[in-house]
DNA sequence: CGCCAGCTTGACGAGCTTCAAGGGTTGTGG
DNA sequence: CCACAACCCTTGAAGCTCGTCAAGCTGGCG
């Protein structure tokens, strides 16, 4: 289930978008840089569907996702499935600020994802350190929480319109802090089954609403490229307001 | 809005009922014990309805839920409601482990509330402590992401039958934990909106599936008491597990 | 006694799901 | 290079779940 390496010129580039997204509360100190970077030579790869993470297992092993989405879900026993949350690259993977934490959700592949461990990102976290990388796992742990409850208010108080608008913005604006919207179109490499099974709706009525939002010219879409034609527009239908710390 | 202390019998019951939700993974060392019961001492109360904190506040004041039930909730700018988790007695408010953290929802008192200011509990969770109080923070904090995530759940794939009884679940067992269930029976001292709010549901509705659990005899209500009449079943249906670290 | 908040009921319709089938695209093996 | 399968998207029809509106009821409290 594990693949071969990138080639060099795709790993470098990985490497670099790691080390950027580590750096974003400015410049690492010496030695964290050496072991970010001693991190980020370990970078793997995993298919579609792998499963990262399993409910139940300690997070122990925390991750930067390079490349790919991923998503943290549960299954009920009757085999209906909720996405709780999207990782997008330059997200973390299973963070936990406590030393003895479990996970509560099957983390999985939406696509081929690379990753690189980064034990670091824990350990600062847990020794409360307040590094650059410390502050940037913080963050990223504030942001988790922040899209959970996004999350949240959509599934229980919007409309199918209103929460698929909703998580759209919520995508564009973390690609965007990631430098991966251009001219409001971004990448969504996933079917409609996966969105609505993160919006709580059929694949068929997340259909209708995204041919609903491209008649009334809302929403553009090519291929698994979505743009949103006007954002503002969309936020104030959606009621939606950017995060902080997205910086 | 902040009302005078209870009078000193009942100040009593609920001292010794925050030191035994505090000494829960154990008794607690000297120094703990000593601070803990300061902080008891400055236990005071709130009105139904009173914010106990707001969205964007530092979370720099955690306390000690002693008495009452509160809420987290989020307001929709057009008036919608959701309720995000339910605060019951031996609960913490406001905790955080991370030094500069912010709130994301309102905090609100459902019913009167009594409750200390516990500042031990984040600096427990900040210094990653393992101490016997240090452990009950992080076991908090642990459970409240626990229901976040049975929440989610409920809103995105559940119908409003299987979302009721598994709240119902929910705070059955949760108070159990603290004492305050006998017989299968507890109270629940809010209102249906309120209960809606926190569904997803209208409150038109969640009355019309309470009768109907009443109705088929799974659970019986009178004034504010509820008493499931089979919680096997009632889990059966709704695909509920206890969460663990509720012991 | 009267008021008010909360609970209950009915009627109706919108929103969403389900089932079923057709069409487009991509990959695969002959 | 074509045939075929698999997967995904799309469409239609039917019906159920749940929301909305409106009104009546009940119990607690001044």
């Amino acid at each position: 289930m594990i693949k071969t390496k990138p080639v060099p010129a795709e790993l470098n580039r990985l490497r670099d978008f790691g080390l950027r997204v580590l750096a974003r509360r400015g410049p690492l100190a010496d030695e964290e840089d050496r072991a970010v970077r001693a991190a980020l030579a370990e970078m793997q790869g995993a298919a579609a569907g792998h499963e990262l993470i399993t409910e139940g297992q300690p997070l122990n092993r925390p991750c930067l996702l390079l490349e790919g989405w991923a998503v943290r879900q549960r299954v009920l026993s009757d085999g209906r499935r909720q996405i709780y949350t999207f990782l997008l690259p330059g997200d973390g993977i299973g963070l936990c600020a406590r030393p003895d934490g479990v996970a509560l959700q099957n983390t999985l592949a939406l696509t081929p994802v690379t990753f690189a461990p980064m034990p670091l990102l824990n350990q600062r976290l847990q020794a409360q350190a307040r590094t650059g990388l410390g502050e940037v796992a913080w963050d990223m742990l504030s942001l988790e929480e922040a899209f959970l409850t996004n999350q949240v208010m959509r599934l229980g108080r919007q409309s199918a319109y209103e929460r698929l608008i909703h998580l759209l913005l919520e995508f564009h604006d973390r690609l965007k802090a990631k430098g991966a919207v251009e001219a409001g179109s971004f990448v969504m490499p996933f079917t409609q089954e996966v969105l609505s099974d993160a919006l709580g709706l059929s694949t068929v009525h997340t259909n209708r609403v995204l041919q609903q939002l491209r008649r009334e010219r809302l929403i553009e879409t090519h291929a698994a490229t979505v743009r949103l034609i006007d954002p503002a527009l969309l936020a104030e239908i959606a009621d939606y307001r950017t995060s902080p710390r997205l910086g």
